[in-house]
DNA sequence: TTGACAAATAGGAATGAATCCTATTTAAGA
DNA sequence: TCTTAAATAGGATTCATTCCTATTTGTCAA
C-alpha cells in the first residue's frame, strides 16, 4: 500500500473513531497503521511483535483488543481459518481466499464470476447474509511438488 | 442419519481404516460413530463429552487425535472457523456454509450455481486447488431481531 | 487552559484449546 | 498363541485468549 494511500486511510480511521465514540489512542493508531502495512491476514501475536518495534512498552492486550474492537466496527475482518490463532485482514473489500494446506498461507484473489454469488432463496428467506465469500482450499505454488 | 445408513458407514470405515493401515479401535469406532450422530459441525470436546457416555474411560486426547487421523486421511473434514475450537464435519459432499455471526451456530446448505464454481485461471496455474466452498457470514433465524 | 470523568492501557493472572510425553495396553499378522 | 508396532490414558506443557484491576489518558465542558 502506498504511504499516501495509508495516510489517506489513517485520516479515514480517525474520523470513523470519532463516529462510533473511539478514543484515537497512539496505540490505535500504531495497530491501525502496521495493519495496513502487514503482510496480509497477520495474527493479534504478529501484530503485536510488529508494533512493539515503534512502541516498545504496548502490551498483547491492548493489541489484541484493538483488533477485536476493530473487527466489531467493521473496520477489519476476521478471517476463516481451520484451526489456529485469529487472522485479521485489513482488505474489507470483495475478493476471496485460497488456503494452502501446507503452509497455512492465505492467498487473496479476486474473480468476475464470483462477484455475483447469489444467495439461494431458502437461505435469504431465513436469514440475513452479511458477507459472502469463495473458500479455495489447496497447494500453493511453493508447496506444490514440482511432479 | 438413519441407523441403516450408519451401519453402512461404519463398515465402509472399518475398510478405509484397512487399506490406510490404522487399526481399528473401539475408541475409533465410537468416535467415528458419534460424529455420524452428532449434531453438525461438533468440536473435539464436544465429541469427548458424547462419546464418553458410551466410553467412560476414553481420554480427550484419544478423541482428538482421533479426529485429527481422520481428517488426514479425508473421513472427515475440518471446517472454516472465525476463531475458537476447530470443528469437525462428516459430510464430505459438496455443500456450503453460512454462519451466524450472534451465536456461532454453522448452517449447511447446497445450491445448484454453487456447484459450477469455476477456479480463475490465474489460480488454477499456479495453485492446485483441493476443495471449494462459499462462506457466507450473517444472521440465523434465530438470531434476526424481529423488526 | 484546566479539571473531571469515563474510557483505555499495562501487565500479570486465569482460562481454554491443543499438543506433547511416556508408561501401559492392544490390534493384527506371523 | 506370540510378537511387535501402533494406539491409548492421563497428566504435563505450550500456546492463544480473555480477564482483572490499578494506573493513565483522551475528551469535553466549564
Amino acid at each position: 500500500m502506498h504511504p499516501s494511500e495509508i495516510d489517506r486511510r489513517i485520516h479515514a480511521f480517525t474520523e470513523i473513531c470519532h463516529e462510533q465514540g473511539l478514543k484515537i489512542t497512539p496505540q490505535r493508531v500504531a495497530v491501525y497503521r502496521a495493519l495496513l502495512e502487514s503482510d496480509q491476514h497477520p495474527t493479534a501475536d504478529a501484530m503485536f511483535q510488529t508494533v512493539k518495534m515503534a512502541y516498545p512498552h504496548i502490551s498483547f492486550d491492548t493489541v489484541n483488543r484493538t483488533l477485536l474492537t476493530f473487527a466489531e466496527i467493521g473496520l477489519v475482518d476476521v478471517v476463516e481459518v481451520f484451526g489456529g490463532p485469529k487472522r485479521f485482514d485489513p482488505d474489507r473489500g470483495d475478493h476471496h481466499h485460497l488456503h494452502c494446506v501446507a503452509c497455512g498461507r492465505i492467498i487473496d484473489f479476486t474473480h468476475d464470476d464470483y462477484r455475483r454469488l447469489d444467495v439461494p432463496d431458502v437461505i435469504a428467506a431465513r436469514f440475513k447474509v452479511i458477507s459472502k465469500r469463495v473458500v479455495l482450499k489447496g497447494l500453493c505454488d511453493k508447496c506444490t511438488p514440482k511432479a
